[in-house]
DNA sequence: TCCTGGCGATGACTTTTGTCACGGGCGAAA
DNA sequence: TTTCGCCCGTGACAAAAGTCATCGCCAGGA
């Protein structure tokens, strides 16, 4: 259904990632040569976590979710859209992925291995100094999240969730900040790090006491002063 | 006390970091001329989650915990100990410290500042490699955490905690592996995401089911493959 | 049009966590 | 030695989170 939108050319699609930005066009085709495409359906899994990483991936369209935990429960640690890169720390250290990643709707990336990127990275320092912007960003998110997951109660973890959302992908109207949940449920639940009614319950909760309104899938927040103070004080 | 111990050459700690392993010591020395000491004495800040990052840091000697939270509960998410080096990631990318970092016992580092850092990674470019190496590892270790915060609880939390502590500094004997538990039960409440009395009572639980045996604050455990197990099937 | 599967809301419970309060042990400093 | 200040262990609760089961809605396929 998204045929409309050709898939971006290699080139641009590695050009505009964080890790590869700033490099020549020279440089994005030498990479761009060793690429491979692939497309993944909604669902599909690229890669498990304890594997042993064979190389990286640039999300030319779409989203994946890297994340934890097999058996029913999982945990999402971070999503990846179009124009980012996703799987690259385990090619830094020749260590396996650290988490599972699959695509989030239909997606197409492009893979570059290991040894290929390896080669680029010792002929073109500056890709390192990038790299390391990226991790260092991915780090300082993940302290966000583990002090959420372990000092915060999913009152204020959800709530955190909705306005970076809404601040992210969310429009201004009359009646406050206005945002379409893209995700169901049981989604945000894994990213938040609960259960699908608990997440259900919360988002009541929070109508309830007026932080936020919510019609069919789409959210309001008519005040972000007091859904903020909500995030604070819990 | 510690007095014995004078504490190491500038060059030789900083020699000895996973991030400047490698140097050569006319570069070690290099980095040495613009370093720093400062002592702690435990319980000391060393720098704020937010605040502005105004260099990096080597252990010399002791150890030194980065953790979230404020008011009464924390969360650690390392701990750096002789050797190590803290407060990397800030500098790669001009944000913001992550986490606070304070000593976990009496101890002394070495500040490199920011720009002397900068500027030594541009002409040492083998560092950045060293220093993807080390964010790559630290990012494995958080990916590990979120998934034992988020989809773990407690019980199994601290026995992988009680079991890894075991590996990396217990001995073995003819009772099974033994360790001296360095921690009061407050602090390994604040590394496993919990408090005191939950810590407690959960070692009292491993006591009875017989994974474990407690005498005074030293640990045994007779059978590492039981223990493994409960962690695993929680 | 009818079935079916996915999703959301919710009630009824159970389990896990967290909080408060108390008592006892131990070591360092007075 | 006596007094603090920590730290451990526990009981009694309260609150939060998770599980199970049910019901209604809606969209897509048969």
């Amino acid at each position: 259904m998204k045929d409309g939108e050709a898939p971006k050319d290699k080139v641009t699609a590695i050009g505009r990632t964080l890790l590869f930005s700033g490099l020549t066009s020279g440089q994005l085709e030498e990479l761009a040569s060793h690429a491979s495409e692939r497309r993944l359906w909604k669902g599909e899994v690229l890669f498990v976590a304890g594997e042993e990483a064979r190389g990286l991936f640039v999300v030319v369209q779409g989203a994946i979710r890297a994340f934890r935990g097999s058996g029913g429960r999982e945990q999402v640690i971070h999503v990846e859209h179009t124009g980012a890169t996703i799987g690259e720390m385990a090619v830094f250290d020749d260590g396996p992925y650290p988490a599972t990643a699959a695509a989030d709707e239909d997606s197409t990336v492009l893979f570059i291995g290991k040894h290929d990127f390896q080669q680029f990275l010792l002929n073109h320092p500056q890709v390192a100094l990038s790299a390391l912007k990226l991790l260092a960003r991915r780090l300082r998110c993940h302290a966000e999240l583990v002090e959420s997951l372990s000092l915060r109660e999913v009152g204020p973890r959800l709530a955190r969730y909705l306005l970076a959302e809404a601040r992210a992908s969310g429009f201004r109207s009359g009646r406050g900040l206005q945002v379409e949940l893209g995700l169901s449920n049981q989604q945000i639940a894994a990213r938040v790090g609960t259960v699908r009614e608990v997440v259900s319950r919360a988002l009541s909760r929070l109508q309830q006491e007026g932080l936020v309104e919510l019609d069919g899938r789409s959210l309001t927040i008519p005040d972000e002063l007091s859904l903020e103070a909500f995030c604070q004080d819990c």
